[in-house]
DNA sequence: ATGATTTTGTTGCATTTGCCACATCATATT
DNA sequence: AATATGATGTGGCAAATGCAACAAAATCAT
């Protein structure tokens, strides 16, 4: 069953209820294979229950940018982005998996059985929209860092939850990290080896240690 | 009576019936004043009915940084930032100002008068969190550019709806452009030179043309 | 109108960063 | 085990950018 944030605070009997009432579908998808195309209306609430799929935007001259990589139990749909300026948004399968979705309506919409599950679901979306604006403020506070050894001590210090001496993994490759605070990779890896010198950072492979 | 976004679709009767069953309040603010600070639970929603407010995100360390700007109509709230991770997040009145407050559960939570405007409202916030969001994802498309030139031409292209030719104004001074792009001045006012040597964009004091 | 303050526009110079090229190491794949 | 593929680590060099300093223009306050 779902451990999905969306469910927070319900326990299975509860989710097997709002199954029934929500009138809620599930689909498989093969990797590659597009999941929806995000309406200017908010029709669906979408869950993944296995497998993992990405959200891109493609603009009016075809340019496509990813929006966001989701995994079991992340949440999408128009709550989280609106079609607005033009742009487009399409969920893709990434591998096989299995979405759940959800009819938005009947989340808002009071019904005779299961009210306090709409107050309940409708909080935890809440929740995790602001999460998810928490992850892009972020990101913009690290792209907004003068040079890179601020943009990776900023990083760092998120990461590492500014606890000094202890070590931690970032959860992807340096190369991928050069990719998200927007640096070239060599030059990543110079100031590394400067910050390390200076003994302001330890690291080794994707582990690091703030000093 | 206020035009904000949150009470979209709605005429004057019924913001005028919401206003006695959601038990508003509202309050007014020297400028400088703290309006609030964000719980960790769903509390307000809150709405600027005249005046200007900002709101700040403090770290650990006391590090402050602006995180959003309010003028007339603009809602902020805990449904916006929840204050994860140890950040405290602050609004402040920026000029005097007028605020009103709705109780967040008094949105949520159906009541037997007004079971229309609930839905009606949360649609209304829903799609003001995506358009909050997508506020910050234009900003960190920007600031992922590589050069110069390729920021300001992400935001030009923005700003000017990507028509060709078209005068527009961006509603901020060069100065406060450059710090929106995260670039020197006056490397800003070098490349603008080039662009409009190569032919590539018109511009005088804050009016642009894309050409 | 006058003076003060902010914004705009420009330039030389130092520094940072990106780009390229390469060697080494780790990890899959056959 | 052999091979391919991708990630890491390093350095030279050129280009882009930031910094500092200044004059001119525009805006604001009195």
């Amino acid at each position: 069953m779902s451990q999905s944030k969306i469910f927070n605070g319900m326990d299975e009997l509860d989710k097997q209820r709002i199954f029934e009432c929500f009138s809620v579908t599930t689909r498989r998808f093969l990797a590659g294979e597009q999941i929806l195309t995000y309406s200017d209306k908010l029709n669906n609430v979408c869950v993944v229950l296995s497998g993992s799929a990405r959200v891109y935007a493609i603009d009016a001259e075809g340019n496509c940018s990813l929006i966001e990589y989701l995994r079991k139990n992340d949440v999408f749909g128009e709550v989280f982005h609106f079609p607005f300026q033009g742009l487009e948004y399409i969920a893709e399968a990434d591998e096989n998996c299995e979405i759940m979705f959800i009819g938005y309506d009947h989340i808002v919409h009071p019904c005779s059985k299961a009210c306090l599950h709409h107050s309940r679901i409708i909080n935890n979306l809440f929740a995790l929209t602001a999460e998810k604006m928490q992850t892009l403020e972020l990101r913009i506070n690290i792209l907004a860092q003068k040079n890179v050894r601020r943009k990776l001590l900023a990083y760092l210090e998120y990461a590492g939850h500014s606890v000094k001496g202890e070590k931690f993994s970032i959860g992807m490759t340096i190369t991928e990290l050069a990719a998200y605070l927007n640096v070239d990779r060599s030059s990543l890896m110079r100031e590394m080896k400067r910050m390390k010198d200076e003994g302001i950072i330890w690291s080794e492979g994707r582990w690091f240690k703030l000093l």
